[in-house]
DNA sequence: GTTGAACTTTGCTCCAGCGCAACCTTCGCC
DNA sequence: GGCGAAGGTTGCGCTGGAGCAAAGTTCAAC
């Protein structure tokens, strides 16, 4: 639980932190330093939660860096990854779907530094210039990607399945390395196995024949893409012959 | 496609239209009365299409009477059938979401009347009182609802899943009747094979023994749920042994 | 440098549910 | 009232991928 971690205050933030975060872009130095001065942030380890599913929404969030897992646990204990939200994106945002409670849990899937503020701010801070219309397209952009993968789910066969998640996550949140885009936090299998309803042993699988083709390289808890185009092959073959 | 029917405006709309549908139940009268005269009414034919996913989203839109199926076709051309709407709520509010083109097509699933806007408008309309909080929590609700699709797709066997879906559209769209409730308008084994990520063979073959139980009761197109707590039983029964 | 926990690989078996096929039923329409 | 199309039922065989099992590998921690 992140509650496990002392909150700690970084040093005085700097406005050049948020200027550059799409909701606050078109602010100015003082309204950054506004809103700055009111946030809480806070480093959380890897695998620390943030919020979990819910509770009372007390707080909004902004991830500067990291990445955060957005998950949900049936009542026979299964864990589905819902998605993950990369550096820059506002998270735990309850109140822009009208919601009073969270609607999934929040872990860090890397080490991570967090902005928080009190959830009573929100209003406020939806009358700045651009800020509600750029919570609406992420909101709008999440749906979207849910609505992809329950597309996904309904048609595509395992592999395919597995294919377009490890794009999406190398789209999202791929930095280049030497041989190819790296997944830029640590994955296990049973994690994309969890993205893609199926189980770790068949992603096993399947990453170990890729790997033999060449399309991939992976080591524990990392995983390189060195043949996207290969792999966007793949995730729309035919699911039937 | 919707452009089929000649767009008929319908006599004078009376303001008790609309005074009890949530984004405008805190409205006066006279704000009422504003917002009907700008607003288009339309009839349509079962199956009619109310826009396409990819349209330029011109308008948005109420649903007075009837349901709305909201799908998504994949390049393959299979169907999957994301949502129902039922009357009262708005749809096809793009901007909402950040958006300006419709992210699915929407066709009607029985006779139905539709009230619209030009998207212009929107920004005006969120001005009113309660109508952006309502949004947003039409959105939430859509939001954790393809959330928990997504969920029970991961998790759940078919027989639970359809079990689930049936639930959901008694609940959602029930209608009470002698002998139970009915779903309130015509559903096929295949829409809910779309529903549900499976075959309308299976659904057909689940009908039919549910029926033989005495669960349900259905007839082309129709479907009743007798024993809605059998069908919450089997929703809940563990998928593996 | 040893130990143990976490993560990964791989082989084997089995079955839920899909694909296919054939047929039946209901309904709208000329 | 007969015809055709849309919708529904049911049997059968096959297979993708889950479940189970057993090892192998990597890493952190002492």
């Amino acid at each position: 639980m992140g509650t496990d971690e002392p909150t700690r205050t970084l040093p005085r933030l700097d406005e050049s932190l948020l200027t550059h975060m799409p909701p606050f872009s078109r602010l100015s130095r003082d309204q950054i330093r506004q809103i700055l001065d009111l946030a809480t942030s806070r480093r959380y380890a890897e695998g620390m939660s943030v919020f979990e599913e819910g509770a009372e929404a007390e707080r909004f969030f902004m991830l500067l860096d990291g990445y955060i897992r957005v998950i949900r646990i049936t009542e026979t204990g299964e864990q589905i990854i819902a998605l993950h939200i990369p550096p820059g994106q506002l998270f735990g945002i309850a109140k822009a779907l009208g919601r009073t409670t969270y609607p999934a849990t929040a872990v860090t899937a890397s080490e991570s530094i967090v902005l928080s503020w009190p959830m009573q701010l929100w209003d406020s801070f939806t009358a700045y210039d651009g800020f509600a219309t750029e919570t609406y397209k992420t909101v709008g952009a999440r749906l979207g990607e849910m609505n992809n993968r329950i597309v996904e789910m309904a048609t595509q066969q395992v592999e395919q399945r597995v294919a377009n998640a490890l794009l999406r996550l190398v789209n999202q949140t791929g930095r280049k390395v030497e041989d190819g885009i790296e997944v830029d936090f640590p994955i296990t299998r049973q994690d994309l196995s969890e993205m893609t309803a199926t189980t770790l042993h068949t992603v096993s699988r399947l990453l170990s024949s890729w790997e033999k083709n060449g399309l991939v390289k992976s080591r524990r808890k990392r995983i390189v893409v060195c043949d996207p185009h290969a792999l966007v092959l793949i995730s729309h073959h035919a699911p039937k012959t």
